[in-house]
DNA sequence: TACAGTCCGTGGACGCCATCGACCTCAACC
DNA sequence: GGTTGAGGTCGATGGCGTCCACGGACTGTA
């Protein structure tokens, strides 16, 4: 994990289809020796996926929603979680410090699915209480931040 | 926007460096096709961007904060954005509904460097109070749920 | 110093892919 | 019925991904 590691991180942080040719012209390397370096970045668990990233709206998804929730003391932590990783709604999942246990941020289609899912997260065993915030507007998100050191 | 966009769409937010040929194989169409159809999805402002998902302790970025933003009563709402929108650590930056208007998901590597950022924050003008949630694990994040009608 | 092994790179070769242009098909509309 | 436009296929070509053989730098050992 040198400085050229780096440097392909943030490249392909920035535009996943970048062309192995590219990369190389980029950082000075051989179209090969960038091939295998980001093989190995791929395998030893630095890079997780390419994914595209598409306007939510566009594809049906316009109500985004950010929920607390709150266990119960007798909650089975691992329970809850799989409860949660089989509702496809849910896209994020942070196990937090505090009185919520959760902070999910959940995307739907409309305000009536997302009372259902409310519903259903209210429902599941472990669950206690949830607090739902609705994100009006979404500024930016999952924004990279540049890691490499800047190349002297 | 019909079947097979949102069939590329899908395929794309689980692999976006998937070949036009291997696209085309998996929608029924051909290369050139495909190529024209992701080009006018990319154009169309559907597909925003690719990006490579990465482990972030592995870039040393090893600290998850979510961190709710009040207003003063004198904000310009635009002034603080842009406020926001320079500081690189913020990933994520969503206008609530409620007495918080912002939701931050911001991405540090020591506990120091968030205290820094919760100081800056609380420093900028139009910025009442922050409040801030230390997320102890990432579950997931940016699971793509799929939108494509499922093929017969 | 000499030597062998390892790591990490380069260069060449080959087949697949991206991409362009020409053409086809179908539906909508005068 | 002819025209137009959208959106598809097919074929060609140049570049790219990927495999392989090879080479130089570094390290540990005699």
């Amino acid at each position: 994990m040198d400085a050229i590691d780096l440097n392909l991180v943030d490249l392909l942080r920035g535009n996943a289809r970048l062309s192995y040719a590219e990369l190389a012209r980029q950082v000075g390397l051989s179209a090969p020796a960038v091939h295998e370096r980001v093989g190995k970045l791929e395998s030893g668990g630095v890079i997780r996926a390419y994914r595209a990233e598409v306007e939510p709206e566009t594809i049906g998804l316009g109500v985004t929603a950010l929920i607390g929730i709150v266990e119960d003391s007798e909650a089975d932590t691992d329970d809850v979680l799989e409860a949660f990783r089989v509702m496809p709604e849910i896209e994020s999942c942070y196990f937090m410090a505090g009185v919520e246990s959760f902070l999910l941020k959940a995307r739907v289609g409309t305000i009536a699915e997302l009372e259902q899912l409310i519903v259903r997260l209210n429902r599941t065993p472990g669950v206690a209480s949830t607090r739902t915030g609705i994100a009006l507007s979404t500024k930016w998100e999952n924004r990279p931040q540049p890691v490499a050191p800047p190349t002297a």
